[in-house]
DNA sequence: CGTACTTTTGAATCGCATCAAATCTGGTGG
DNA sequence: CCACCAGATTTGATGCGATTCAAAAGTACG
């Protein structure tokens, strides 16, 4: 059914990029601690992550790493595209792969490829919703509402996939690891939760 | 300089909008209390905020509200471009006036205005910018540091213009008004603040 | 002038951050 | 294989800061 060729490429690439964009992808191992790239530095290349786990951070003035976004699949930093810096660090925290894409060969096919251009900005568009609910999430007070909020959102049938374990997780929600291991204790204790491979499931339903 | 026919649509919409999407521009006044969208409808036309205050916002299941998203200038809802329903509410909290584009209009000059596309994405990948920022905003913790680095993100110049008081400012913030009060009190006295022709002024440049 | 809203201050309570320490885990090298 | 280490997980105690509830004073607007 699918091109051998293809198959090094996930399906959301495949559905997005034009073909001369696909040929020009380049898959790439990277290792835990890995900076994807930094704070300052010129975007050339757009990064979409396949495997491991990426997080987008930016340090506060006293020092402390603040998690802007948390990735296991997809772009990083695709709000860069018409950026002269990076706002941020891309840094691993899990080991897997990268697809790297020219920068300027994605401008110049969103300029001559209107459909494409549009399939980008439906891409935007679901992005920028995402960050909408994140942003509702933090707004939240307590650590099980984050948590509870984060699994319907984010999470499939209320299920979702702990990548690197919940330190990271705790982050992205803006509480302390020990907050969310405690919240976590509790809604176990009460049945509303469980852990189940790898993945934290909602048991009762609403 | 200027046309005289344009002076009606702000500088922002003219640099954006190609000449056909312009004349269909409406302006329209927009009253305090009025709902501009409401969750679960469809979506017919684009808005932009030209003047008063309009909030996003959506339910949490007790009922209470939550803050997506203030705007005092700028589109609302543009995400949802693609969307078959709006996921929130368009609330306005100080009367002023909205432009209404007619959104299938829109969607056709993107598919065939390749740099109208190219300046619409430039748009949302300043909102995705904007929106992050916001994620880092409400992962600090003290009122203090979120409120200064709302002036500093959002503000020019270390000047943030208050629209209708501090209170829909304290629910984009993440707190309750009461705290957001005191801690604007206390920025004051420790002089590291001060409100100025209904604008917040950071004194101590950092 | 009255009504509705914002602004302001006060007191009590609660949840989370913080600091500390023990246990568990996977991976490395001897 | 075992010792060992780094990091994740877990539990405990304490304090601070924000929420919450309450109430008063200021302010805009019809």
């Amino acid at each position: 059914m699918t091109d051998p060729a293809d198959k090094r490429l996930p399906a959301p690439l495949r559905k997005l990029l034009p073909a001369e964009l696909q040929a020009l992808c380049a898959v790439a191992p990277c290792t835990r601690g890995e900076l994807l790239f930094a704070q300052g530095k010129k975007p050339t290349r757009m990064l979409y992550v396949t495997a491991g786990e990426v997080v987008l951070q930016r340090m506060g003035r006293q020092g402390e790493s603040v998690v802007l976004q948390r990735s296991r699949h997809g772009f990083i930093g695709e709000a860069s595209l018409d950026s002269a810096r990076y706002h941020c660090d891309a840094l691993v925290i899990t080991s897997g792969a990268v697809i790297a894409i020219p920068m300027d060969a994605i401008k110049r096919s969103l300029a001559a490829d209107s459909a494409f251009a549009s399939r980008w900005i439906a891409m935007l568009n679901h992005e920028v919703k995402r960050l909408r609910a994140q942003c509702e999430r933090l707004s939240l007070r307590g650590v099980k509402e984050r948590l509870l909020h984060l699994i319907e959102t984010e999470g499939g049938e209320g299920r979702l996939p702990l990548g690197s374990g919940l330190k990271s997780m705790a982050a992205e929600l803006g509480v302390t690891h020990e907050a969310l291991y405690r919240a976590v204790a509790e809604l176990e204790k009460h049945g509303r939760l469980r852990r189940r491979e790898n993945c934290l499931v909602v048991v009762g339903g609403v």
